[in-house]
DNA sequence: GACAATTAGATTGCGCGCAATTGAAATTCG
DNA sequence: CGAATTTCAATTGCGCGCAATCTAATTGTC
């Protein structure tokens, strides 16, 4: 009776799905940091690279939207891809306001060099294919939801 | 085809369960903020307290493991939680290496306030505790193959 | 055209996370 | 016992994330 009162208290921490969600993030991101390091970057820039690659010369704007990250980050972030010979960022010339992210030829190069990463990841998951994207999908639902309420 | 390719590709964002994951991460964190706003607690902060309600008197070592922290994460969020006047830490006398970390009175008395937190979150995910559960299960049994992972 | 409101990005400040190092206490082993 | 090893916490340094604030450019309204 006391088991069954403390597996359903959802004040404890191992029945809160955002603390798996949480510690599930940081179990990632040290398994991607040893195929991280080799391409010279942390994981959020990554996912940056993630982006350009698959359409370059983007407004920082873009980036954000589809990271879900503002400027506070992106700015230095970007600053630091720049100072590695990544990417370029340069004022739009029909919208001053704008600043858009275009690829280096390194930067494309770069692509060749991660490809190996996404496989590396699946490995280390030690889960099929067809697993991890119906927990992707459903992890992806729950996180627009949530999103939504954000925004009231 | 093009597009049932661009589905399959695996260096594509969208298809990144880690992505999904860290996404999702920062959703529940950007709904918790508000709530956590008002007891004075960050998530990491949260987190601790949801360990230390559960046991007092824990060394500091046992909440890194129970959490994926470690000291120089751990030490200084504790600090801060002693200056709150929620814990207070004391060497341990049996080994001086330990720190122990207690709950205040007040420490204790924040459990009541932070008794509605797991409510709204349920209800910002907008979805079943059954359906919570068990995606909250799988996340937990991927993130322990990829901790596996990583001590080789 | 002028002025208010909106939008994009940069900056500042703070709290994580984590690697790497240090120092002290405890344990192991010869 | 005593030296080497291990363990625990603290510290330093760096890169996020994000709120809040600021500046400049654009858009909307009259």
């Amino acid at each position: 009776m006391a088991r069954k009162q403390s597996a359903l208290d959802p004040q404890r921490l191992d029945n809160q799905i955002c603390f798996a969600v949480y510690s599930a993030a940081h179990a990632f991101n040290r398994v991607y940091k040893p195929l991280l390091d080799r391409l010279g970057l942390t994981y959020p820039q990554y996912l940056v690279m993630l982006v350009l690659w698959e359409r370059d010369d983007v407004p920082l704007k873009d980036i954000g939207e589809k990271l879900f990250l503002d400027s506070g980050t992106l700015t230095p972030l970007l600053k630091r891809l720049e100072a590695a010979h990544l990417v370029r960022r340069t004022r739009s010339s029909e919208d001053e306001r704008q600043v858009l992210i275009a690829l280096t030829s390194q930067g494309h190069a770069l692509k060749e060099k991660a490809r190996a990463v996404p496989q590396s990841i699946l490995a280390a998951s030690d889960c099929s294919v067809s697993e991890l994207v119906a927990m992707k999908d459903e992890i992806v639902a729950l996180r627009d939801r949530l999103n939504a309420v954000i925004g009231e």
